[in-house]
DNA sequence: TAGTGGTCTAGACCACAAA
DNA sequence: TTGTGGTCTAGACCACTAG
């Protein structure tokens, strides 16, 4: 089953790694190599397409690193088996996200006060169940019309100085991008029945179905927030390649 | 504001281009150096570390690649002004999906038939309305439980030998992958009232709330299919960085 | 243990855009 | 115009692992 494919004549066209990275795909995605095949090693591919071994190197970790190619030291590199290809979802700043869209942004601050974390917040922020936090929620619009509604709770242990911040200038995303630069992220998108403070402020129906997207960030192993984001009704989170 | 980052003393210890990309992404995360500020010039960097200014450059086009860093030929490096961090989206195969959450996977064919294309499926696919299409609905189960409502729409122009494949045996999914490997995918993330043929096969009340993911896919620039997935209501897309 | 990919060096030329 | 990153070469040694 799998075969291991060898190469016709040499190619003595000038090459670039980019050249190299097309024509071996193209190999892969017109079936020419099917997956789990082997593909030739690194020496034979560079005298083939008549470069030096780094060159092919390149191109072929840059397929790896998309999902195409399986690479082992000692094993050699084969045409992946399950290409499970990833799809870039960016994570911006919230008003970047509507600005890129074409539309002015702007946004009100709904609630911004201190108190003790609920059980499911703060098993989320890994705290103990009490602690103070920082509960942020805000509305953003875009071009006047509501967006989407941001609802936060912060790890005030984690991030103590953002009782000092003039949140009405600055959003809080902004804030916590200079001060608490995001390390690591969980997110979750999920479809639920908009809960009643989204809903009144996205102003639409209570129990309208909306895409509920759950981040949680952490930074110096410490967690520092739960963001909830509900949108309107229509959004859609686009991705691709 | 934007100032020129510099380096202090240099450093003599062996490195390699992840202590260098771990050096450098140090020295963003802990604020040392900001959004838009310059960052030193490769060579600078490389007489820094040690190295030669292939290392350096490896560790800052990766960098660069993950979003931490803007670069331009002359105008040299600087920290990200807005770092658009992307969490990678993992579009795997149907089954795979539920394999990999530790499930055992089956699924049914509920519909297999040619057609005319609609109107809005023609437009998705960038073919004439009317044209002759394929319907796939199938649902997959997970454990036996019903996981994920599949609806395809396969444009035959592309791919007339669907017809000819037994698909009680293989996945859609699977045949698709070895026949017309996937060039270029639009997908669509959003959250709907579950229509009635999705609610039946899930097992769940008409209009709960659910994920639906619509996927279009592209191979030698021509349309492939239109995939509608719908999900369990508590179903979760989980990704992150 | 031997063969493959992973990495680094020291140097060179080129492409692009800022000054 | 000129300084910066982008790329390539020819060679070397190392790390991992399949046989």
């Amino acid at each position: 089953m799998t075969t291991t494919n060898r190469l016709s004549s040499p190619l003595t066209a000038p090459v670039n790694w980019q050249m190299i990275r097309a024509d071996v795909l193209e190999r892969i995605q017109s079936g020419k190599w099917q997956p789990g095949d082997g593909v030739p090693k690194e020496a034979d591919l560079a005298a083939h397409y008549g470069c030096t071994r780094s060159t092919v190197g390149r191109a072929l970790r840059d397929l790896a690193q998309a999902g195409f190619l399986e690479r082992r030291r000692r094993g050699g590199t084969i045409v992946a088996a399950n290409p499970v290809r990833k799809a870039p979802l960016e994570v911006p700043i919230l008003g970047d996200a509507i600005r890129k869209a074409g539309h002015a942004h702007d946004f009100r601050v709904i609630r911004a006060e201190t108190g003790p974390a609920q059980q499911d917040e703060a098993s989320a922020l890994a705290i103990a169940a009490g602690a103070r936090v920082f509960r942020y929620d805000a509305l953003h619009l875009a071009d006047g019309k509501p967006f989407q509604f941001e609802s936060r709770v912060l790890n005030l242990l984690a991030a103590p100085e953002i009782l000092q911040a003039d949140l009405t200038q600055m959003p809080i995303d902004e804030w916590l991008l200079r001060n608490r630069p995001l390390e690591r992220v969980t997110i979750e998108i999920s479809a639920i029945a908009a809960p009643q403070a989204a809903a009144l402020h996205l102003a639409i129906a209570p129990d309208t179905p909306v895409l509920l997207v759950r981040r949680i960030s952490w930074a110096r192993q410490k967690s520092i927030g739960l963001l909830h984001l509900y949108h309107q009704p229509d959004h859609r989170i686009r991705t691709g390649f």
